[in-house]
DNA sequence: CCCCAGTCCTGCGGGC
DNA sequence: TGCCCGCAGGACTGGG
């Protein structure tokens, strides 16, 4: 579930370890399938440790810690992947650990209870390559809308789909899709192609509006608990769903059922109302 | 270019 | 009451 509201929380979480040495590095003995780390584990200690973490920063929905070498170590939680400074919400999924040296110790640790997030380390070149401009796209948190426009004004597929393109705009998953479209008063399911110049301005000051507000908030803890902060503690953003997750509930504008559809084979909420496919609503809160 | 189905994985909730 | 199936979806892959 972490999108870029989440993976910014936990990236800010992290800043407090910036400058501190890493002294150790450890696969930790989960008893389920084991999480890809690249390299393996045995050269990945070799290159950090001794290092120190220069910065902590975000590509699109990976954590990136850059280390003082150059090297960066890429973390991408997927569905269930959290970064941890903190005890763990249950050890059993605890998958890396990565020992800090100094008087105050501690460790950042990777939990991932469905284990399909990963750990990578790269080079600054392998860096470039892998997550470069050309392999994801513009970051959805100050993206504009030319930059939509100009990626997507003539591509026929449907907003919300193209929106979780990561080579499109970085950083956007399912429920923040939903938000964004909500806000900015644009159908889930409207051709790109169809949208005017002033629905691509109102989706791009929906998505920076509801980023930030979900930033704000530290991103969404969902129903199954998993998402966490570096602290452990829960968001807060779930509260404030205005459409996903809320199939039949009344939408906060004008009050109609949300309803749910589904797209590439995963669920899009939206309000028929307030989100029509011709002339859209101005836009909404 | 784009779409679709399948893959990974665990927990949970609906249905019988 | 208990069990099984399907769903949740981020990124990727292979076929059309």
């Amino acid at each position: 579930m972490p999108e870029l509201p989440e993976v910014e929380t936990m990236r800010r979480g992290l800043l407090t370890v910036v400058g501190r040495r890493i002294a150790d590095a450890e696969r930790l003995a989960c008893p389920r399938k084991p999480i890809a780390i690249r390299p393996r584990i045995d050269h990945l200690r070799r290159r950090v440790v001794g290092q120190s973490i220069d910065d902590v920063a975000r590509a699109g929905k990976r954590v990136v810690v850059v280390l003082t070498s150059g090297d960066r170590l890429v973390i991408e939680p997927r569905m269930t992947g959290l970064v941890l400074l903190a005890d763990p919400p249950d050890p059993l999924y605890l998958r890396l650990r990565l020992r800090l040296s100094g008087r105050n110790g501690g460790s950042i640790y990777y939990w991932d209870r469905r284990g399909l997030g990963s750990v990578r380390l790269f080079t600054e070149a392998q860096f470039a390559a892998e997550l470069g401009p050309h392999k994801l796209g513009p970051d959805a948190l100050t993206m504009t809308a030319d930059d939509c426009r100009s990626r997507l004004g003539h591509s026929k597929r449907a907003i919300k789909v193209a929106l979780l393109d990561q080579t499109v705009v970085a950083g956007i998953g399912n429920l923040y899709a939903a938000e964004m479209l909500y806000v900015a008063g644009i159908h889930p399911a409207k051709r790109c192609d169809k949208l005017t110049r002033r629905e691509w301005d109102r989706l791009a000051a929906a998505a920076s509006e509801v980023l930030e507000e979900a930033i704000r908030y530290e991103g969404s803890t969902l129903g199954d608990g998993t998402y966490r902060n570096a602290l452990n503690q829960n968001g807060g953003y779930q509260n404030l769903h205005r459409v996903y997750g809320r199939e039949g509930q009344p939408c906060p504008r004008c009050g109609a059922a949300i309803v749910r559809i589904v797209q590439a084979q995963r669920s899009t909420f939206f309000c028929k109302g307030c989100q029509a496919m011709r002339q859209s609503a101005t836009k909404i809160v």
